[in-house]
DNA sequence: AATTATATCAACCGCTGCAAG
DNA sequence: TCTTGCAGCGGTTGATATAAT
């Protein structure tokens, strides 16, 4: 099927958005919602295609958006996450709420890829360039492992942005009840960007809906001595919540490398990838086990393992 | 001060998946 | 089941800013 681009269309226009067609945007927006956005254009006036409408707001205009510098605390986030999802950057930035894909994408692109390059790590496996040439059959079977992980967690992944999808719909319709209702310019952000329980909440998140599904509902409060050292870390990592206080209680070697500096964060995140047993010490978290179990418990185990990490992630949204 | 090289990032392009008819 | 239209995603481009010579 090929269709041309909508922006061909003749006398529209293209490239840098002048501060008055921002204006024309937002007001529109704040006035109506976006609604569809190949329609939005000609009803705000503007001589956009809604490709690019949708672009500028999601990426620039958005109220919920945090600019400026990467803190340290994100670049980790980023770096484990691309080693789990590659080049996902939506998927990424779910995690990264008040950040937007593009500006993930730009920004591993520009700094961290070639941090990563500077150190010896390919950025596309995160493993150490002369560790990818020996491979001895117990990374083999790690590389395995972490691909039937990848594949468990894509598909993970799928369902979750199928729930999210669900939910926006509701919320959407909640809020144009709402604007229906009452047209009230002032509640806005309140209205669109926010839960009933008047969390703030991203319009591409899709991990702030856990409560309203089984498949999300493991609660935040896995029992302590259920939760490996890497899950404490890694939910360390992506919130500030009171699992803080847990790291102290794990002597793991592995995601504690978070709190180095970020030379060393790499190194750690590339030794849990290789299944390094002497970076990432086993000690039952599933993540460097060393051939005794079979496959079938290691899969099971990992399983288990990525989806506590998931939930632990989903229910502490980030907050930097 | 002028020129060139490099870095950054907003925006575009083309493709894919999904839903509706 | 197929077609169509739309939104969203990831790769890429190009304008601008900054650094180096």
């Amino acid at each position: 099927m090929v269709r041309s681009p909508c922006c061909d269309k003749a006398g529209l226009k293209k490239g840098p958005w002048t501060p008055e067609e921002d204006q024309k945007l937002l007001a529109y927006i704040e006035e109506h919602g976006h609604g569809s956005w190949r329609s939005l254009p000609e009803k705000a006036g503007l001589q956009r295609c809604g490709k690019s409408c949708r672009l500028r707001w999601t990426n620039y205009l958005r109220p919920d958006i945090k600019r400026g510098k990467f803190t340290v605390q994100e670049e980790q986030t980023i770096i484990q996450l691309h080693a789990l999802l590659g080049n996902r950057w939506s998927a990424i930035a779910t995690h990264l709420p008040k950040r937007t894909d593009n500006e993930i994408k730009n920004y591993w692109n520009t700094h961290l890829k070639k941090r990563l390059v500077k150190m010896g790590i390919d950025p596309v496996t995160h493993k150490h360039k002369n560790e990818t040439l020996s491979s001895s059959s117990g990374q083999s079977k790690n590389a395995a492992t972490l691909s039937h992980m990848a594949q468990w967690e894509s598909a993970r992944l799928e369902a979750e942005a199928r729930l999210a999808r669900e939910s926006k719909l509701l919320h959407l319709q909640h809020y144009q009840n709402n604007n229906n209702i009452n047209n009230n310019k002032s509640n806005f952000t309140h209205k669109t960007w926010t839960k009933p329980n008047g969390d703030l909440e991203s319009p591409t998140s899709t991990v702030t809906f856990s409560e309203n599904h089984p498949l999300m509902t493991m609660p935040l409060g896995i029992p302590t001595e259920n939760r490996t050292p890497a899950m404490i870390d890694f939910a360390v990592s992506s919130s500030t919540s009171s699992d803080v206080t847990l790291v102290k209680e794990h002597d793991h070697d592995w995601m504690r490398q978070i709190n180095c500096p970020t030379e060393e964060i790499e190194e750690g995140f590339t030794s849990l990838l290789l299944g390094d047993t002497t970076a990432g010490k086993n000690d039952g978290s599933g993540v460097s086990v060393a051939g005794a179990e079979s496959d079938y418990s290691y899969y099971e185990d990992n399983k288990n393992y990525w989806n506590s990490i998931l939930n632990l992630v989903d229910s502490s949204p980030s907050d930097f």
